[in-house]
DNA sequence: TAGAGTTACGCAAGCCCTTGCGTAAACAAG
DNA sequence: CTTGTTTACGCAAGGGCTTGCGTAACTCTA
């Protein structure tokens, strides 16, 4: 059973509320009480129990993480980091795992009601926006999104702009010269891959080139898909002269495809990729890659919110991050 | 502000504990006044407040997942089945992102005696024995290691067969009549990865094969010193004729080298990795490897911490759980 | 229909901490 | 010495929920 704060006061011959003030460093309190109050404190290890804290101050000092899943996207240097400003600010971190099931999501923003935690972040997913505007008409404020939009109300979002990065990425090998770039993508329903969809239709436009939907690849994602995806493109009418993939797993398979067919990149087909896990790098050759801001986001994406959580003035804006493209021996035209 | 009990109990004119009776299920409240009940909470969405209820029932439905990072070690199967398993027994799951700083692993196992958390699990990384215990001796005994031992006292352990997994990537090789067989490891102050040398020499041991200490290099464990341990190695006096490489991230590197020398796998050099993450799938051609069974590590660590929390009568002990071989191409001899 | 056994409910204490307010003591100033 | 301030502390009311115990009302049985 441990020590509570009746328990030290009972000690020292003085009230719980006392105790309480010196604990926190709260005035009212003589330096000589204090003093011997933090003595027994210390040297019986008191820690005051935090549920009851919470209850007494209506906070919990727990941060919800709605998240489809670990292993997919690869969020996890951004959740690392959303976990390390949360720390700092004396936060606790809870995964949530919704594993896109509607169900959970909501059971999980339920959380936010039952004030069990003090703010949520979703990451990513295909939460069902009502879900959130219910929570957040019943004055759950605290939630911020990240890579992902909200468009029935606005909240705080944390965005990195696929469509410049898939713009970037395109442009590149436009300017290489390259006019018929096959975009691989993945499932087109996704928010971020349609917005990919768009920035590589830009640059096209931007050049004066012709959209041709035969370039345009729509996958499932996995690495067999991207292998598939060279077999199916070079058959077209007019074959692609260079590939822009919007994932790393896709990348690999065409990757090894482009080299099972006895071609050569950059030389035949120079290839452009998209993120910046583990995967891509190890691809040989090096792959040109759009990278993505993902440490910045997730710091940003805590920050937000804890701001939005000690002053409720907090501008609900939504906060675009631009990737950057990596220029790699994937693209380099000797 | 959310309805309470208090609120409910007036609309409906009876008392709180009536309310909380029958919310809960409890017995001791009419059909009639429970069905009243029920429906006014569930016309105003009535959700306990957590932080009460865990004061009260002293408890919070919370585990701690401690563990050194979150990229590195590949957990995050074994993750998403901690928690897809906690969640089913109505536990959250914190994470605790130790980075392998000392204080701040401290100051998380402080959760468990801050009754902020009912219990731990410490997922590998390097803790200091002494905490373990000193939060244990405090009468928190919620804690189950996983792939970490703890030697100063007994407790619930998941512990994955390192050995025995390093034992059959070796054998394998020794049956295919390899004699110098190389070990690329990562940093042998690992506990995990000193046990892979240990099955390596008995698998040597048992095939009357003398322990070559130059065959064995210790690493860092990065790509670069997969790749240079490949140069390292074929220029010593008994050069190996086949490698055993003790994680994924190093494989790719001696692959590489090993193409890069213009030999082939496995006819030159045929080539054991370890570990079952995305990156040993895409390497080509693909490798025979110890696969690790995570998920089940996982959702063991759950149900062990759980059962735990429930019954203290839960055995301590250590459960040993046992990676295969999983034989490919890199070995496949033709 | 009295007595025993149930049932349905209320009361109130307890979980542990925070905090506004009140008050006695200590001090300063006039 | 009196009045006015400041300081140090205690009191008690919360925060929202659980639960043991007590009791009035009810059901059943002989």
């Amino acid at each position: 059973m441990p020590l509570t704060l009746k328990d030290i006061a009972e000690m020292v011959g003085v009230a719980e509320s006392t105790v309480s003030r010196a604990i926190n460093g709260k005035p009212g309190v003589s330096e000589e009480t204090r003093k011997e109050i933090l003595k027994i404190a210390r040297d019986y290890d008191f820690k005051p129990n935090k549920l009851a804290q919470g209850l007494a101050k209506q906070e919990t000092h727990i941060l919800a993480l709605l998240l489809p899943g670990l292993s997919e996207g690869n969020y996890s240097k951004m959740i690392e980091n959303i976990e390390v400003i949360a720390e700092k600010a004396g936060y606790q971190v809870i995964l949530c795992n919704t594993h896109n099931d509607l169900e959970k999501e909501k059971s999980y923003l339920n959380l936010l009601q039952e004030k069990r935690v003090d703010g949520a972040i979703i990451l990513g997913g295909e939460i069902a926006d009502q879900h959130i505007v219910n929570t957040k008409l019943r004055g759950n404020d605290n939630i911020v999104l990240v890579n992902r939009l909200c468009e029935e109300i606005l909240i705080p979002t944390i965005l990195i702009d696929s469509k410049y990065g898939a713009y970037l990425a395109t442009k590149h090998l436009l300017d290489l010269s390259y006019e018929n770039i096959a975009l691989i993508t993945g499932n087109s329903d996704d928010y971020i891959e349609s917005e990919k969809l768009k920035g590589y239709k830009t640059a096209l436009n931007e050049n004066n080139i012709e959209f041709n939907e035969n370039l345009v690849l729509e996958t499932n994602g996995s690495r067999q898909a991207g292998y598939d995806s060279f077999l199916n493109l070079v058959d077209v009418e007019t074959p692609p002269d260079s590939f822009f993939v919007t994932s790393d797993l896709l990348s690999v398979g065409l990757v090894e495809a482009i080299k099972m067919g006895g071609y050569f990149i950059p030389q035949d087909y120079p290839v452009v990729s998209y993120g910046d896990t583990i995967i891509n790098s190890i691809i040989s050759p090096d792959l040109t890659r759009v990278v993505e801001p993902l440490n910045q986001a997730g710091e940003m994406a805590a920050e937000v919110l804890i701001n939005l959580i000690n002053n409720d003035k907090a501008k609900e804006e939504i906060n675009v991050l631009k990737p950057k493209l990596l220029k790699s021996e994937s693209t380099k035209i000797i």
